[in-house]
DNA sequence: CGAAAAGTTCAGTATTATCTGAACACAATG
DNA sequence: CATTGTGTTCAGATAATACTGAACTTTTCG
């Protein structure tokens, strides 16, 4: 097993988030280390030991995981702390968050009122941009039911012990 | 023509790509300005009076959102100074860049090439999330005819003199 | 070609945010 | 209920980043 190659991994997931999301780099990292390690379930100190970190920065990580859904908190018979899992289902419902199209609309509408009674050409840029938006606050449900239909498909005729 | 809401718009543009695409808060502000402004194309020198900063992070706003694509430089007949202006289409532009799919791929091979000799009952998370970012590569060229369709016939129909 | 205006770069400063480590709170076991 | 182990919070240290303002470069036009 080649340890380097799943440090590079867990370093990079690290900076993906860091980059794409604005997390904390741990987050991505912790993350990352929750996405290949074996077995699934892994304690605060074994993140800590393996990300080299504290047990405040574990603890604020895990917490934002957990708060967005892409791990979750366990517990197995007889152990006295928990472990935490990477919940890789959870990346399906971050890409159909409908906030992520209502939350800039919002805003967009401070503008446009702010502009109500300004000539009609005037709007006509935050009027494009909500539209664009609107497209895909209006798409993404049935393109949803699609995926879940492809999904299960693929699931069906190829590998077995799938959820 | 409310002023004071016009400033809370611009403030919050800045936030949200803050939140968001982890700009500079300036760039969003810049961004908002040129999308209510009037006329649309303004000097670096308009902006920096709006928006209270100084010539050096206007230039750096303007640089980061010309690079992207979200506004253009321009140049009017008789005037020694550029103007910006915004483009609202470069937001469609950017909902359909496949990097945004191809990026966290590069990073999860990445994981999957580490784990290749391990079971393959290991490798499942990374294996989900790919599928999960495959779908949507392979979905988005058409979904985008979908709405260049949709989007041509709301015209067709709708306001004239879009371009 | 020279002067004036515009645009960019960058060192320094202020601000913000992350990480650590220790104190504190909580839970489990005997 | 005391003890031990686990989890969280938070003040301070550290690092990263944005903004300013001035120096510098480039462009424009007579």
């Amino acid at each position: 097993m080649d340890q380097l190659a799943i440090e590079r991994f867990v370093e990079e997931l690290g900076v993906l988030l860091e980059l794409e999301a604005g997390t904390p780099r741990m987050v991505g990292r912790a993350l990352g280390w929750l996405l290949v390690c074996d077995p699934p379930e892994q304690s605060a100190a074994e993140l800590a030991e393996v990300l080299q970190a504290s047990k405040g920065s574990i603890s604020t990580a895990t917490r934002v995981l957990l708060r967005i859904g892409f791990i979750e908190r366990v517990r197995f018979r007889g152990e006295r702390f928990d472990r935490f899992r990477a919940r890789p289902e959870a990346w399906d419902e971050f890409f159909w968050r409908q906030e992520q199209f209502i939350a800039p609309r919002r805003v967009l509408r401070l503008g446009l009122d702010a502009l109500a009674d300004e000539p009609r050409a005037r709007r006509a840029r935050l009027e494009e941009l909500d539209s664009i938006y609107a497209w895909w606050e209006e798409r993404m449900p049935r393109l949803r039911e699609e995926y879940v239909r492809d999904r299960d498909r693929a699931r069906g005729q190829g590998q077995a012990g799938e959820q």
